[in-house]
DNA sequence: ACCTGAACACCGTTCAAGT
DNA sequence: ACCTGAACACCGTTCAAGT
């Protein structure tokens, strides 16, 4: 009559796939393997979860639930900017730290609980903060993407064996001839979180501009 | 000694791999059911491609390579804009074409000549209109990022299976009470392309104060 | 109700064998 | 040199059977 402890739940399948994803890499994670890491057959996961889309789906949920919500600043309209920079960083932050979801969250068009509650909160601090419907729709997109993109860039290892030959042969100068422009910049080096937040400022100057002239 | 005319090269075998995912999604495209749209058995296809991987990298670089370089403008550095602004677009719309390339490119951190040719449009246009190299790279990256989040966007299929029960109940309004900022929003009719320009636009705003900043 | 084992219809990739 | 067939080590998922 004692339920086991180890009963089996739907949450700790998912958190089993995040820890299995976090270790091992988005490849790893079949259902097999998931279901070894919890001491039961394959088959026994599908007790919980209708089939490993739904799965995969319920990953990228927790994660951007994790993205978190503008503070409210007392009230302070202008403090907009401050909240959503602040999620946008967060966000990045979070997605570094589970790189399998960038590519996840791209394919996928699930929303959850965890993406509601993330939207809702830069919705609502846009709305407060005097942004059209119309314009605070926009705005998500916009925010949205930025993250998803930038993020995208910065999870993807460059080894140079995944980047290809090419890369190598253009850090050498052997490609001047053939790629100048980009034989002069590669060398740049660059602080990819220092140039995130160029972007985030720029993203956040951007629609401001847009607020005001919806304004007139 | 005639050779056949239908010999297989390994153009041949990423045009074939295009057609295919255009076709059926990227999920058909297993070298076994490419190898049968070519006549030939599967194992055929690694004399003239290492491995899958490697395929799917050619993929990639096929479709960023239809990006485009920005036109010259005849010396006229003021319209680095217009160049900029018209690559975005065309990859946005390259990509569109092609949505299995979104997720691929956002995984595969490849480099192939038809990603140099496109980062050595940007990069050229810039340097010319008066960007530091500095500068033209993180500018590179902010377009990069831009195209890639919002073209995702438009291409994860909207259906309202893939998306889950709770969009259902967003739109008919019965989660005001936990969401009244999405729910306040969820019906503002969106037309992509022109929110997708809005953003451009943004961008090269951006970008042009940058400039403008590193100047003094 | 929950878990299992065998089975089905697939994968990518290897390797020795054919021409 | 290029193509093949069989095989290996996997997949996700079904289904009938166990408790």
């Amino acid at each position: 009559m004692v339920r086991p402890q180890s009963a089996l739940t739907r949450d700790r399948v998912v958190q089993a796939a995040l820890t299995l994803a976090d270790a091992d890499g988005l490849e790893s994670l079949s259902m097999r393997r998931l279901g070894s890491t919890l001491g039961v057959e394959a088959m026994s996961l599908y007790h919980h979860v209708p089939n490993k889309d739904a799965l995969l789906d319920a990953m990228v949920d927790a994660i951007v639930g994790q993205w978190g919500v503008p503070a409210d600043h007392a009230g302070n309209e202008a403090d907009w900017r401050t909240g959503v920079s602040r999620v946008m960083l967060t966000a990045h932050a979070v997605l570094l730290a589970h790189p399998w979801a960038i590519e996840l969250a791209g394919a996928r068009p699930f929303v959850g609980p965890g993406r509601l509650r993330y939207a809702e909160g830069i919705s609502m601090r846009l709305l407060d903060a005097g942004f059209t419907p119309r314009l605070a729709h926009q705005a998500l997109h916009i925010v949205d993407g930025t993250i998803m993109g930038f993020s995208a860039q910065a999870a993807r290892r460059p080894t140079s064996a995944a980047m290809g030959p090419m890369v190598d042969e253009l850090a050498s100068g052997s490609l001047g001839d053939q790629y100048p422009g980009i034989t002069r910049t590669i060398h740049e080096h660059h602080d990819h979180d220092e140039e995130y937040a160029v972007m985030v400022d720029l993203i956040v100057d951007g629609l401001s501009s847009l607020l005001v002239a919806a304004r007139d």
